[in-house]
DNA sequence: CGCCTATTTGATCTGATTCAAACAATGTGG
DNA sequence: CCACATTGTTTGAATCAGATCAAATAGGCG
């Protein structure tokens, strides 16, 4: 799952030898909510689960979307406290592990140490990239760039085929992850397909013109750091 | 410096005994630039830093204002790439530190490499709210959150004194941070000043009514991960 | 004094929100 | 297999928060 990063036999099988608790939970489920000091951390195994925060004004804001062999909350390895949750956008399996299994398995193997680190430090960086695009891209750039993102890191995992993919994340979660409205979105959406951009239809996305696309949400992969990746 | 951690004397010694190489930068210089490969960290010791990006339409996106002890690049260590700028606000005093001693003395002092890791999950930490900020609040609120958080990060340092404190950063600024024009700031701050939560003139920042700014913004520290540190 | 940078003001415009309602797809139970 | 509830998408109209443009004002400083 995390064979992303360049890693050794023996690393690897460290890894996918953690132990690790299994279980199926519906969509709109939190997995973990803010305020928790969990002594385990969540794998994303299948569908696609979300962190949040909820405003007081009942506003949800969604700060990233997370798709399988993410980690969600990997940095309540060294934060006791969850400042925000992560709940499951659609039906998903998620593994728990325990933090000790973690720590035990960064002290032995140091490399997953620094992988683990890695993996944080990617996660800030998308932050950051969340940053600009929240607060200085307009609607049109911001949708296309959010779209460029989820599509690359897809494609890294190889859920990416002939430019098509599932995309089960609704209109209102899009919203809500961008600081936009439903309608709003909704129709930057029908100005996507118009442009011949994209098709939309039921949780699933086809990229019609990927260079328009990347164009037009100035999207440049780099802050991914998929480079420092090494398929296994 | 970095004594906000919990450390033993041997470790706070081995941090202070790092080979710094320190130099003083003028205002408004980049200190690191996007897409640099540095081989160093910088540690801001004296004035103000912040982490920015350009977008194509000339937009500068600031993601971060650092104060003194903060390492704004402390991701370069294991990120090879530099996805964002680091510049100075004002003038500044900043140390330099090669990467190699900084992953030398976390392979000594294991508390260090776990110290530094806190750092940058907290630096992401502060990323999240400023997606849920920028992505939620409106320009009241999202101004109110902006100085609470900077107050309070600056007050952990003992750099606040009877609710007043430096705060040399122009509404241009401000703006660039949150995502709106230069006008709206100055009349979000105007705001403030009549509802006499504030005051602010050239560079030096009055809290006059704490509760009604921490409510004003929503404003809730846990986020900042300050009860993990330990005063030293 | 004159220059430069930062703040302030007024007027106008617009991207995006809100509200309200219709519509489409999917699923559920009788 | 159909009626009906549910969830997600689409549409139109009215409104607004905040952007933009342009110009004035105010400090700080060589």
């Amino acid at each position: 799952m995390e064979s992303i990063f360049k890693l050794s036999a023996a690393e690897k099988h460290a890894l996918t030898s953690l132990p690790m608790q299994v279980s199926d939970i519906k969509a709109d489920q939190d997995i973990v909510r803010e305020g928790d000091r969990p002594s385990r951390c969540c794998v994303a195994l299948e569908g696609f689960t979300c962190t949040y925060k909820m405003t007081r004004a009942g506003k949800r804001q969604i700060m990233a979307f997370h798709i399988p062999g993410d980690i969600p909350d990997l940095q309540s390895l060294h934060l006791t406290y969850l400042d925000s949750s992560v709940g499951t956008l659609t039906a998903c399996k998620v593994g728990f592990v325990q933090h000790e299994h973690l720590v035990d398995a960064g002290r032995r193997y140091p490399a997953l140490a620094t992988a683990f680190w890695r993996a944080t430090l990617i996660d800030a960086a998308i932050f950051r990239e969340w940053v600009v695009n929240i607060g200085s891209r307009e609607a049109y750039a911001r949708l296309a760039h959010l779209l460029c993102e989820t599509v690359t890191r897809m494609k890294a995992l190889g859920l990416v085929e002939d430019d098509s993919c599932d995309l089960p994340i609704t209109q209102v979660e899009l919203g809500d992850a961008m600081g936009m409205s439903t309608v709003h979105v909704n129709r930057t959406v029908q100005a996507f397909r118009r442009d011949k951009l994209i098709t939309l239809d039921r949780g699933k996305l086809r990229i019609l013109d990927w260079d328009a696309l990347a164009e037009a949400g100035e999207f440049d992969p780099k802050y991914l750091h998929l480079r420092d990746r090494v398929a296994a």
